[in-house]
DNA sequence: TCGCACTTTAACGTATACATTAAATTTCAC
DNA sequence: GTGAAATTTAATGTATACGTTAAAGTGCGA
């Protein structure tokens, strides 16, 4: 139960960056966030250096520990390979997993997004579209595109702060959704794949026109 | 030119997880560790952690580090995170890099596959057909893919020391490099996946089924 | 001999100390 | 006043110290 504190300071670390807290493009001593967190510079330079490894931010000898903003051009190298990886997923899913136990979680994802939609509640929506792609992804079975996804996954809850509330209604997306769900039950990997690499490929190019319309950096 | 001692630590981890002077399995104190490449713990611990997050090895507490093993489930979903991002690699170059001079490093691995099977000598053909993978992903241009891509092939290497004298001789194998080159050059973007995809969907089929039929783990 | 409580060991996780050196500041000649 | 050299500062990278605790070892009764 009690986590070492290496282990805490990336979970803190975090939440500092997805909050805003600590924004892109700023900068911070190690000392500095040892204290802030509590422990020495041993712990936070571990943590960093795992975040560093996953792109959240980029240690710079004596300028401190900078927050890496995510460009637009970032963007679309993230939704790239998360694309790929989803697609791959998407197949392997429909091409293995037929217990209908296993789809629950896709199918309330589903139908939370359609709450949420018809409450207006975007937030709301956002959260249960993340949880149909991560649990997309878990139904592949592959642990490296789990982990890869995820860090990937992080990036765009980044951009969402800002693109949330610029992009349109997504109330066609869950069709494309209820699509890919239908074609792993009825273990149709092709379709799996094709159906969500056109709802992928959408939603980037929507999002990627935003962002370069705005010459957007993000949180 | 003076590297960090972490840095040291990373690179002569590597080299020895790559040469088997840390066999697949084995554990090792950070202390040992530390003596044997002649630094403090601090730098070869670091070391371990990026090591830990490419999936080269696990810390256990008290147990040491442990050069993981390759299985051939874990080779069956490398090769399948790194079909994808070829693929997507190859799609890429093939709608964006059109000059000639780009496709040098490319055509040149070719050159050397052949020249390696011509003299029989398969240790040339994996690197120059490692070198046709990675250039390939390079020309993608996506950075993300880029690094992992190089995380995946890293142990891909480890498998060949295993695979490669077990396998057939890939004598067929630079027709489908030679058509990804040439739909890349034409800019057919279709092509150069689906000519990628079945060329690593061959690849990879050969070589789990050595690894399954075998019952291998592998340095 | 076996099993269990107790003691000892030692590996890790973290804190702290320290050497190095890039950057900032000051000094000083002109 | 200006620019370069000298000095000081301070942040990092590494070494070392240390407390905690899992695991190994020991002793002893049955």
């Amino acid at each position: 139960m009690t986590q070492s504190s290496s282990q805490r300071a990336i979970t803190q670390l975090r939440q500092l960056i997805f909050s805003g807290a600590l924004p892109a493009g700023s900068d911070h001593l190690e000392s500095e966030l040892a204290e802030r967190l509590n422990m020495s510079r041993t712990p936070v330079r571990e943590a960093a250096l795992m975040l560093e490894s996953q792109g959240l931010l980029e240690m710079r000898p004596r300028k401190g520990v900078r927050i890496l903003p995510v460009s637009a051009g970032d963007m679309r190298e993230i939704y790239e390979v998360l694309t790929e990886l989803e697609c791959l997923s998407a197949e392997r899913a429909a091409r293995h997993s037929v217990k209908e136990s296993d789809l629950a979680a896709l199918a309330r994802s589903i139908e939370d997004m359609d709450v949420a939609l018809r409450a207006g509640d975007l937030e709301q929506w956002a959260q249960a579209d993340e949880g149909f792609h991560s649990e997309l992804v878990r139904l592949g079975g592959n642990s490296r595109a789990i982990n890869i996804a995820g860090m990937m996954q992080d990036q765009v809850r980044r951009a969402r702060l800002v693109t949330l509330h610029m992009r349109p209604v997504p109330s066609q997306s869950n069709q494309d959704h209820r699509g890919v769900l239908e074609a792993i039950r009825r273990g149709d990997a092709e379709a799996a794949r094709s159906i969500h690499k056109n709802h992928r490929d959408v939603a980037q190019k929507l999002i990627l026109a935003l962002l370069e319309k705005h010459r957007l950096h993000l949180l």
